[in-house]
RNA sequence: GGGCCCGUAGCUCAGCCUGGUGGAGCGCCCGGCUGAUAACCGGGAGGUCGGGGGUUCAAAUCCCCCCGGGCCCA
């Protein structure tokens, strides 16, 4: 006949999850779990967002990123859901190149090709990726997390690089695909693009200058510039003004600058610049459109086709009033801001004279050759000597240098492919209104992005990436190519892999002229391929529906707004004209307990497998699955601890209820909480409305993706409802030897409320709950399935549900608060049993509550008599001294002060109350209206000796602190029951050993004591019970003896087991 | 410089959406309970709710400005 089992001594997470581990591998539980929850009906589409894997151990917040995603998934599968639960990695990319490089000892970029060979380059990129997948792989199975980690989608594997060049070919069908002139940074030494992280910002010293620049058709009148980089002069194109601030015309000697109001100070105390008149003050935007000629044009043939531009435009965005003269040059080839006004000013010449070393070409005239920065002090000389030079001086600033070899970047416009996404502007914001965004200030953020929408650079002229599908004949057309299958099409072969080197050699032939096409060398920009892994993790999309494509539910820290979900939304109506999600949980960051990021530089980075081998898997889960999941979490190893003491209650709480059912062979196929209704106690009913309104607001916080208030609830309902209160009430139920009815009613809302709680709580510490499950549930039914991950999520039984029960229950503990703190009050503890309590109240269901569970509240007050009175009738308790406050009322009521003192001290109950009750008290004295209120009086209660009172808001509790020799005696026995279990507990007897006891006491106490005589064998399971009057007696008797001093007296205890 | 998030006890954080006597855990002090026990419970001390202004009978909560931290952009 199976029994509960029991589980036995400390929590130990690692020892209860390394147990764990090893069932679910033995038994291929995952696979179990796949294969059951294949066969579901309803779907729920997921994605993992990938990791980049640049590193071989994820992140604390990786753990948190993955447990949320874990919970959500297990919660989905136990409800009936067939989950996609393939997880992934973002393998290509710079970060990884850069590894590679640095692992190799590369320098730069034209190393690889010269020195390594791309192909070898290649294949070092794959080898590093694939270590470290297969590593961060074990730890996510570490952490318990149920996913397809035996078939994880990899961007860089042919068929996911096939399933983007779809995509490429089918935004080029919508004429989307284009080529442009974008604003790069650039190594003048490593000769290559640099990213944004591949700069890093330099104190450097360089020359500040101001310039003037003729305005065309006015005479001796100049647009004043200021800037450090005289050799962008060369590529002036227009300058700009911001159309909302002030400008003044101001006449030095013959000539008049033009600069803003604001600067003005600025330029005249750095210029020293003194005599000077401002003349005329105007809006930036009634100089926009105000023609200018370049100083420098005569020597710059490039200046020539330039000319046409020189004019002044407006510019809210990049004109700013903190330095310079509030007037820019603009030179869209060497500056990302000037390139977005000339877009706007619909300025399509974007120069940008270099080569890719750094030095002007011949369109730069006189300076061609040059390196830029070298060219500097020729420039400034050459604008002095046309009197374009106002003022020269240097200036040391913040300057981005190449991350490598520190040098000195420069802007460059370089042609690159985009998508024309801001083409879809109306529909990608249409789109991501229909998305639920969890918080709501996703979508807001979102908004912002798309307002400030711009087309998408997608080419990299780099390795390690998607190959941009795009093929080029010397006649310039174009061919975009959609499969593998098209490489044959037009007459190439399928290469060996679809990855550079091996695809560059893949020629095609042009089908508009029949001449042989190259591939442009361009790989594609990292963000598109984790952009379409909604897709392409389940393979070409021609094969797929569109129910497939559209996912259900993702969930990313915040800073993926701007990056996945963005590029996400992108791609989706890029490629099926609508958002590919329909909802969106953000999570926060995990940062040091300081608030600032982790680093490893800064020695405050914890790596999961740190996390793992100090604190176990189940506290570290649970420990950032309760933080509020949107918000930035502060990790510290304390607050993992505090968790960790919640999981310690957790398990004793198991581990009582198991032992006593294991001791009493608890069966609950045989004891079925239906059977028990009728013998329910409050208690018992109270905890299965308990467990069911829980079961209810977690399942409506997990449909919700308010992962932390379930996990919050799940705690707080064990610690605080099941072991504080629930166990301490069917304490001594339990302790009966016989299986009585009432302890089968404890056990079973005990089985019943525990199982249940289990399976909620089984998707947040998933190895806990196996463990437990398996230990405790499967042993009292073998029938359970295998593992608890394939049980069904509990039902709600709502016939349980008792709410105004569980706010009685509420009061109920409010009174014994109360009771417990006017007992401290007396010095009287718990163990010691009073006459009575006094509940005084006026309100009606506080009288009710009190009369109803009058036996429990006896009990757990530890009292006789329980009455229940009026507040007016506290008065038998509580007397108040009411003084006046002379200086107040004296004043006030001067001529019938004295009498009002003496009305006062003959009344000072009645004033007391009403003061306490209305905040006045009135009378007349001599046809005089006399207000007495709070500031008038002092009131201090004087409570009548005997009684111990508490305050509440609804009430009072009174307590009788008078001890009869009945009392004490009782108080005694239960004193001395409380050593001897302590005893037993400590010669480690089992649960149901039978003790002989000899008791040496103070012939007093003993008379006191034998009146409890069967009630102490009782308690303490002896079979014997003397009382000694001799202590030598005592020590006579062979057994474990201890010393105790109770109430004052010694007493010596002996017990030996009886077998 | 912009958008968004956060700021509450010594520490970590609820409460804010929907205004009504400011809470929990940890730490500290005092007391108690206990065959779950290296656990637990009660009480106490500890707060300009980041600062300022406004709306309101009433603001931690709603609005505006500022300060500090974070994310993303520029």
């Amino acid at each position: 006949m199976p029994v509960t089992g029991k589980i036995n001594g400390r929590y130990d997470p690692h020892s209860v999850e390394d147990w764990v581990k090893r069932f679910w591998e033995e038994n291929r539980v995952y696979d179990l779990v796949k294969k059951w929850n294949g066969g579901m009906e309803k779907k729920f589409n997921f994605i993992d967002g990938p990791p980049y894997p640049s590193g071989d151990v994820p992140h604390i917040g990786t753990a948190w990123n993955k447990a949320l995603k874990d919970v959500i998934l297990r919660f989905k599968r136990m409800n009936g859901y067939r989950v996609f639960d393939k997880p992934g990695y973002d393998c290509h990319g710079l970060p990884i190149e850069v590894k590679v490089e640095q692992k190799l000892g590369i320098r730069n970029k034209r190393e690889i090709e010269e020195k390594l060979g791309v192909d070898r380059f290649i294949e070092e990129c794959k080898k590093l990726v694939y270590y470290n997948i297969e590593s961060m792989t074990k730890w996510f199975k570490e952490l318990g997390v149920f996913m397809d980690w035996e078939d994880p989608y990899l961007t860089l594997r042919d068929e996911y690089i096939e399933a983007g060049w779809w995509l490429i070919k089918k935004i080029d069908e919508q004429g989307l695909l284009d080529r442009e002139y974008r604003v790069v940074y650039w190594c003048p030494r490593c000769s290559t693009t640099l990213a944004e992280y591949e700069v890093e910002y330099h104190e450097l010293e360089d020359p500040s200058i101001y310039v003037k620049f003729p305005v065309r058709g006015r005479d001796k009148e100049y647009l004043l510039i200021w800037t450090t980089t005289p050799w962008t002069l060369i590529a002036n194109t227009f300058i700009m003004v911001h159309p909302d601030e002030t400008y003044v015309k101001i006449r030095v000697e013959d000539e008049y600058y033009i600069l803003a109001k604001q600067r003005l100070n600025h330029f005249i105390e750095e210029t020293g610049v003194r005599d000077y008149s401002v003349v005329e003050e105007f809006k930036g935007s009634e100089i926009i459109g105000l023609e200018y000629d370049h100083p420098l044009e005569d020597i710059v043939p490039l200046q020539k086709e330039l000319k046409k531009f020189h004019r002044v435009v407006g510019s809210r965005e990049f004109v700013t009033m903190y330095e310079g003269t509030g007037l820019v040059h603009g030179a869209p080839g060497h500056g990302f801001e000037d390139f977005l006004v000339a877009k706007q000013e619909g300025i399509d010449l974007i120069v940008s004279p270099l080569d890719d070393e750094g030095r002007f070409t011949s369109e730069a005239g006189k300076y061609s050759g040059l390196y830029v920065r070298e060219a500097n002090d020729e420039i400034i000389g050459d604008l002095r000597g046309r009197k374009a030079l106002v003022y020269a001086s240097t200036i040391k600033h913040k300057y981005p240098v190449c991350w490598r070899c520190k040098t000195p970047v420069v802007m460059r416009a370089t042609p690159q492919w985009i998508i024309r996404v801001t083409r879809l502007k109306d529909k990608l914001m249409e789109e991501i209104e229909r998305v639920n965004w969890m918080p709501d200030w996703g979508l807001e953020r979102m908004k912002h992005m798309i307002e400030n929408l711009q087309d998408w650079v997608l080419s990299r002229q780099r390795y390690w990436g998607t190959p941009l599908p795009i093929w080029i004949c010397p006649e310039g057309h174009k061919l975009v190519i959609g499969s593998r299958e098209e490489l044959v099409k037009y007459g190439g072969e399928i290469p060996r892999e679809l990855h550079r080197p091996w695809i560059d050699d893949v020629v095609l032939k042009c089908p508009v002229c029949g001449h042989e096409m190259k591939r442009v060398p361009d790989v594609i920009d990292v963000w598109f391929d984790s952009a379409i892994c909604f897709y392409a993790s389940k393979g070409h999309p021609s094969r797929l529906k569109i129910e497939d494509i559209i996912l259900d539910f993702i969930v990313e820290g915040h800073d993926q707004i701007r990056g996945w979900f963005f590029s996400l939304l992108r791609a989706g109506v890029l490629g099926f004209n609508q958002s590919p999600y329909r909802n969106v949980l953000i999570h926060g960051f995990t940062l040091d307990e300081k608030g600032r990021e982790m680093h490893k530089s800064l020695g405050n980075y914890v790596g999961t497998d740190e996390a793992i081998k100090r604190v176990g898997r189940d506290p570290l889960r649970l420990w950032t699955l309760q933080n509020t999941v949107w918000e930035d979490a502060r990790f510290s190893w304390k607050a993992i601890d505090e968790v960790r003491r919640d999981l310690d209650i957790i398990w004793n709480t198991f581990v009582f209820a198991s032992t006593y059912m294991n001791l009493d062979g608890f069966d609950p196929s045989k004891y079925r909480l239906e059977d028990y209704l009728d013998d329910l106690r409050i208690e018992d009913k109270w905890l299965l409305s308990r467990i069911n309104s829980l079961a209810e607001k977690v399942t409506d916080a997990l449909n919700n993706y308010r992962i932390h208030e379930a996990a919050r609830i799940l705690r707080s309902f064990i610690v605080e409802d099941v072991s504080h209160w629930y166990i301490r009430l069917i304490r001594s139920r339990v302790w009966v030897e016989e299986n009585t009815r009432d302890k089968l009613a404890a056990y079973t809302t005990l089985y019943y409320t525990l199982f249940k709680w289990l399976k909620l709580i089984a998707p947040f510490t998933p190895f806990l709950a196996e463990y437990i499950y398996q230990e405790v549930f499967r042993r009292a039914d073998p029938n359970l399935p295998l593992t608890i991950h394939v049980n069904e999520w509990p039902s709600i039984d709502r016939e349980y549900i008792d709410k105004k029960l569980e706010d009685e229950m509420e009061f109920i503990r409010e009174i014994y608060e109360a009771s417990a703190a006017a007992r401290m009050k007396a010095g009287i503890k718990l163990r010691q049993p009073i006459r009575s309590i006094t509940i005084y109240s006026d309100r009606r269901e506080v009288l009710e509550i009190v009369e109803k569970y009058s036996e429990l509240i006896k009990l757990l007050v530890n009292a006789k008599n329980l009455l229940v009175k009026p507040v007016s009738e506290i008065g038998e308790l509580i007397k108040y001294r009411v003084t006046p406050n002379y200086k107040v009322l004296g004043p006030k009521y001067r001529d019938i002060a004295k009498k009002l003192f003496k009305y006062i001290e003959e009344n000072q109950e009645v004033i007391a109350r009403d003061i306490l009750a209305n905040n006045r008290h009135e009378t007349i004295i001599e046809d005089v209206k006399v207000v007495i209120s709070k500031e008038d009086v002092s009131i201090t209660p004087v409570y009548l000796g005997g009684y111990s009172v508490e305050d509440r808001e609804w009430g009072s509790v009174a307590i009788d602190t008078k001890l009869s020799k009945e009392e004490l005696s009782e108080g005694l026995a239960r004193d001395l029951v409380r050593r001897i279990q302590v005893m037993r507990k400590e010669m480690k007897l089992e649960l149901d050993a039978k003790i002989k006891t000899y008791v040496y006491a103070p012939p007093e106490h003993i008379e006191l004591l034998k009146p409890h005589r069967e009630y102490i064998m009782n308690e303490t399971r002896s079979i014997e019970l003397q009382f000694l009057k001799d202590e030598r007696e005592a020590e006579d008797i062979k057994g474990y003896r201890k010393e105790w001093i109770i109430n004052d007296e010694k007493y010596l205890i002996v017990i030996k087991e009886s077998r």
